[in-house]
DNA sequence: AGCACGCCGACT
DNA sequence: GTCGGCGTGCTC
């Protein structure tokens, strides 16, 4: 009998065939090629030859036999796993993604392109011994292995202090899992997925690991995937997009620091992982584990209504105390006189620090040498000639970048306006504290090496490395950092930590007390790791009575979660109303306008009749232009209670708009609940 | 995206 | 007459 494939093309279609694209094409399978479903194959469409992926095999079909073309051949040997194609509906329909975006998730086109030929030898180290054997497990810990074991069909919200042992209750957990015959997943943030979390993976579990991120050359990541899908890497450990990791007989799904906002992406096609892995939970039948020192108020909320089973480590393994935190009113500072990087107390304590012979971290939420640039004399300030935003002056060049694009101009030595040679650095970046704070241990005749790691040194392959050896071998020595700095790694040495500008996280949206609480949570914890010492932090704001650092003092998560989340409830924002966001933009400005109204009247029109939106509203974005595109929104928010159908409805008017002619050139993104609103 | 088809004005 | 502009529609 003859056998047809529904085969979803990955072709860039015109907008006035939208009915089209999202469906997918019947093709003949020549009797000599055995196509399954999963395969990815090549299939003639029009005059050309595009890449498909076969979601359907069946022995009849509604198209004309005339029309249908067999298919030519195979794009790649992998085959989509059948677990992944039946989530397909699921994950489309859950973010309101076209079948062609996900399904290339799923066989990322490194992978589909095959293996590239490569000159170097393979990065990831082939095999280490097996040096690490399992620490034994205090009563809490143990108690939430077996409660995951024991009841694996549930999605578990693992909260632990800093150093109270997670890793070990997943490394538990997996132990288990590997002896059972089955496989596991390991999701880590993008910035913590650093050698030493693979190494101290392979230290316990051998050559059975593989290790999948953005980041891998061509070569290693063909390889690492291979290894997954054929089965001899039983565990993956990855970021964000390993989450569609090709693994089979799934026994355990293991987010890490679930509150960490890179499981959100923030560019096409945009996909929350805990979703992902819920659902791949389900699939398999296999608990999901997401742990955190401080979860997101969404994921306490689920634990709190039961839709999550919260499991608590209290105590830190050692015993060694928590850090204690000191706030630093810069306010205050300023009126008695110091206008310095450092409170007057800080800068002291750092000097008998070093003088002490241990170590310093000092956290910076901002990269560059100064914010701005600016001209004293008429006021000429740096902006990009492409986007809406300040030039960023690096000192390393001398230049002034754009951090949303690829301009770049010389550090001007007089003013182009108006020529004058009064040019003021702005706010401090990293760079800048570097300078200054070699200059004030000099004065204090201290000798300590200041180092800096931010995203500007850290971009070339084994950089990062490099600098936290080094910081980690010279004692005393100070590291100066961005977010990079907070996250997992293990210093006994340092004994102090200083937050620069503790508000500098703070942005206009309703997540940004959850994610200061978060982060400076953990740059805390950073301090004092080693037994018989107590760190130290002192945190520096000039909001010394905001309640977030209250919270953060006591290290009381609940009491801040309870705030949060009353706030929440009160002001109607997630987890009590669902946020959508269309953006669109483009190089015409007058045509995204009039494709906003075309989208917004609709909804007008909906909510006159339903009031279900607590908002709706459309504007210029914050970032009004970004890479000489113009930039504008509608932002809804939407009572929970009617959330899906909402949504839904949203997102047939703009799949109706986005056919019209005049839609031809903008290009219109949609998300739920997004990250980001500039 | 490409390409074909078809309906108009301008020309050897 | 017919050459070629691009608006419109289709690609299994």
């Amino acid at each position: 009998m003859m056998k047809y494939a529904k085969v979803v093309i990955d072709a860039v279609l015109n907008a006035r065939a939208v009915p089209a694209k999202d469906v997918a094409w019947d093709y003949l399978i020549p009797s000599d090629l055995n196509v399954v479903r999963g395969s990815c194959v090549v299939v003639p469409f029009g005059k050309r030859e595009i890449d498909g992926f076969v979601v359907d095999v069946c022995d009849k079909t509604d198209v004309a036999p005339a029309l249908l073309k067999p298919i030519h051949g195979f794009a790649t040997d992998f085959v989509i796993k059948p677990e992944l194609l039946d989530l397909l509906p699921q994950i489309c329909d859950r973010f309101k993604l076209r079948p062609v975006d996900v399904l290339k998730l799923y066989l990322p086109s490194a992978i589909r392109a095959g293996k590239p030929k490569r000159n170097g030898q393979r990065r990831v180290p082939a095999s280490l011994d097996k040096m690490d054997q399992p620490v034994i497990l205090n009563p809490e810990q143990q108690y939430c292995v077996d409660t995951v074991l024991n009841q694996p069909e549930r999605v578990y919200l693992l909260k632990g202090v800093t150093g109270s042992g997670k890793t070990e209750v997943y490394m538990h957990i997996i132990q288990k899992v590997l002896d059972a015959g089955k496989t596991a997943l390991v999701l880590v943030p993008e910035i913590g997925l650093t050698p030493q979390v693979l190494s101290n993976f392979k230290a316990r579990f051998g050559d059975v690991v593989a290790m999948l991120h953005s980041k891998l050359g061509g070569g290693e990541k063909y390889d690492e995937w291979l290894r997954a899908d054929q089965g001899s890497a039983r565990i993956v450990i990855g970021a964000r997009s390993a989450v569609f990791a090709p693994l089979e007989n799934l026994g355990a799904i293991i987010i890490d620091e679930e509150h960490d906002g890179s499981y959100q992406s923030d560019s096409n096609p945009r996909y929350l992982t805990h979703d992902i892995a819920i659902m791949r939970g389900k699939w398999h039948h296999c608990p999901v584990v997401l742990g955190s020192a401080t979860p997101s108020i969404q994921s306490f909320y689920l634990a709190e209504q039961g839709e999550y089973q919260l499991l608590e480590l209290t105590k830190r393994v050692n015993d060694v105390p928590l850090p204690k935190i000191e706030l630093v009113d810069m306010g205050n500072e300023i009126r008695s006189g110091n206008g310095g990087i450092f409170g007057t107390e800080v800068l002291s304590d750092l000097i008998a620090t070093l003088r002490a012979k241990h170590s310093a971290m000092i956290f910076l939420n901002r990269r560059g040498y100064s914010q701005t640039v600016r001209c004293l004399q008429c006021g000429w300030s740096a902006k990009c000639e492409n986007c809406d935003v300040s030039m960023v002056y690096h000192k390393d060049d001398e230049q002034l970048k754009c951090h949303y694009c690829a301009a770049r101009m010389p550090f001007p030595e007089r003013c182009p306006k108006c020529g004058s040679t009064y040019i003021k650095h702005g706010a401090m970046g990293t760079q800048k504290i570097c300078a200054e704070l070699e200059k004030l241990l000099k004065q204090a005749r201290v000798v300590a090496p200041v180092l800096r790691m931010d995203t500007d040194n850290t971009q070339t392959k084994g950089a990062l490395v490099k600098i936290l050896d080094e910081f980690a071998k010279t004692t005393p020595s100070v590291l100066v950092g961005t977010q990079m700095i907070a996250k997992g790694h293990h210093f006994p040495q340092v004994s102090l930590v200083i937050i620069v500008n503790a508000d500098g996280s703070f942005v206009a949206d309703y997540r940004s007390a959850e994610r200061t609480f978060a982060l400076l949570t953990q740059v805390a914890g950073r301090a004092g790791r080693a037994v018989g010492t107590t760190g130290k932090v002192y945190l520096q704001t000039y909001m010394p009575k905001h309640y977030v650092y209250k919270f953060i003092q006591s290290y009381d998560y609940l009491s801040f979660y309870q705030r949060e989340i009353t706030e929440r409830q009160a002001t109607k924002y997630p987890p009590f109303a669902t946020i959508v966001r269309v953006l669109v933009s483009g190089t015409v400005d007058t045509k995204i306008i009039r494709v906003i109204k075309e989208i917004m009247q609709p909804l007008r029109d909906y909510d006159l009749e339903r009031q279900n939106f607590i908002y709706l509203g459309a504007m210029k974005c914050p970032y009004g232009r970004l890479q000489n595109k113009y930039r504008y929104q509608i932002l809804a928010r939407i009572r929970q209670d009617v959330a899906e159908t909402t949504i839904n409805y949203m997102y047939e008017c703009v799949k109706k708009v986005e056919q019209l002619p005049l839609a031809q050139s903008v290009k219109i993104f949609f998300e739920i609940n997004p990250a980001s609103l500039s």
